[in-house]
DNA sequence: TCTGGGGTCCTAGGACCC
DNA sequence: TCTGGGGTCCTAGGACCC
């Protein structure tokens, strides 16, 4: 068995731990400048206010019903996430954490405990040390522990936080209650299309020939119907390392003019090349998009995207901003009223493979004399002995050329063994 | 006036190679 | 007019998740 553990509209109630004088409240948290609700309490959903809502279609009910909102704060909200894992996995050996508000934990080999009760226990221990509440679904399988879990969150008097899913009655009930739309890995297009299909419960999938689910749903949904028949086919995931980065943003007005847009674009490089630089990594491919506004349809409208993959791994910000540079003159179109734009840099390598792409890239020879001092120091110490170190407090030569030491240095043409690192 | 910001996976098709 | 069979890499787009 599984557990799924689900922290109740989590930012609402981190922004509670803060202020008990929230609860009870209507209590709404905002997204970047205020735009879209993505978080509600109980209250607040039940003044019929819809997730990701725009902020500025409700601010008169707000207002009306003395609805608290709040700017995100997702340091707090990571905090918080950090809290609620550590106390939830000194449960069990093996755990998922699936994102920032819920994770999974191994119940496999609990065969002389009671479940409910120990899922209970942590229920209460978590409310107890972090004053974040929780839902608990139990179930053969991933998929059905997401069901267990909207079954404690639809009727809370009933179960009183956790849910346990473990014969095939409770599993056919809640199949025949729970509409298919609500099933993990169905959205909208699907939806559509099955309740097209006189599918309009869980159950009703079930129903269907495997061929029929093969051809609507791919190879999705063939896993699919075994995870709701209880048979797993989705496992833990260990934690895995990121594949991509996305730097996006709306822009609080609309902008024309190209270079203001290309000044955004270039931050969005520069984040990205912070944080792969950050996790050791670099990426192989970049691509940026640029897009109007979609609501706007009084104006024209443009939404354009193109990637390039680099002849090199990197992090360097001067290599990905150059790349960003490029594909944005690619794609900009003039007069568009601009509303949004991003980077993504994805396709990672670990970062020692770094320092040959740069010296690939090196068209003016700037890097030759780190070249030759790379060479004398390897000669000295023994190949793979010795690795650059940072120039300039920078953790890549991509942004040396800023700072007067690395200035200084190609001025001189030296370089100290302070520069290298050994292991 | 004001409409989020991350992510993952799958598929189909084109270009190119042998 | 007929017109291989693989393979890889890349791109674009669609669908889903929180």
């Amino acid at each position: 068995m599984y557990a799924l553990v689900d922290c109740n509209n989590f930012f609402v109630s981190c922004e509670r731990t803060l202020d008990s004088s929230l609860e009870n409240k209507p209590v709404v948290v905002l997204s970047n400048n205020d735009g879209c609700v993505v978080s509600r309490s109980k209250e607040a959903k039940d003044l019929g206010i819809p997730m990701a809502a725009p902020a500025f279609k409700y601010k008169e009910l707000f207002r009306k019903y003395d609805v608290k909102s709040f700017s995100a704060k997702f340091e707090l909200y990571n905090f918080k996430s950090q809290q609620v894992i550590e106390i939830a996995r000194s449960y069990v050996l093996e755990y998922e954490t699936y994102s920032i508000d819920e994770l999974f934990l191994d119940l496999t080999g609990f065969k002389y405990i009671n479940l409910y009760d120990y899922c209970l226990e942590i229920r209460n221990k978590i409310q107890k040390e972090t004053s974040i509440p929780v839902s608990i679904g139990i179930a053969p399988t991933k998929t059905l522990c997401k069901v267990a879990n909207r079954i404690v969150k639809d009727f809370p008097e009933k179960f009183n936080g956790v849910y346990i899913m473990d014969t095939p009655e409770k599993i056919e009930k809640a199949l025949r209650w729970l509409n298919i739309g609500d099933v993990w890995g169905i959205g909208r297009k699907l939806t559509a299309k099955m309740n097209d299909s006189g599918v309009y419960k869980a159950w009703d999938l079930l129903q269907k020939p495997e061929m029929w689910v093969r051809k609507v749903m791919g190879i999705h949904g063939v896993r699919m119907i075994n995870e709701l028949k209880g048979i797993r086919q989705l496992e833990l995931d260990s934690p895995s390392p990121k594949k991509s980065i996305a730097v996006t943003r709306s822009f609080m007005e609309m902008l024309m003019k190209k270079d203001e847009v290309r000044e955004r674009v270039e931050t969005f490089g520069m984040y990205c090349s912070e944080r792969l630089r950050k996790q050791n990594t670099c990426c192989k491919m970049v691509t940026v998009f640029v897009q109007t506004n979609r609501f706007r349809k009084d104006l024209p409208e443009y939404r354009n995207a193109m990637t390039k993959v680099l002849p090199n791994p990197t992090n360097s910000s001067i290599i990905i901003g150059r790349v960003v540079n490029e594909l944005f003159e690619a794609i900009f179109k003039e007069g568009f009223h601009y509303k949004k734009a991003g980077v993504i840099v994805n396709d990672f390598v670990p970062e020692d493979q770094r320092l040959i792409s740069l010296f690939e890239e090196d068209t003016q020879n700037q890097h030759l004399p780190v070249m030759k001092a790379m060479d004398a120091m390897n000669k000295k110490y023994g190949k793979d002995k010795v690795r650059l170190g940072s120039m300039s407090g920078e953790n890549t030569f991509g942004r040396a050329q800023l700072s007067p030491e690395y200035e200084a240095f190609l001025k001189n043409n030296t370089l100290t063994e302070a520069n290298f690192r050994f292991h």
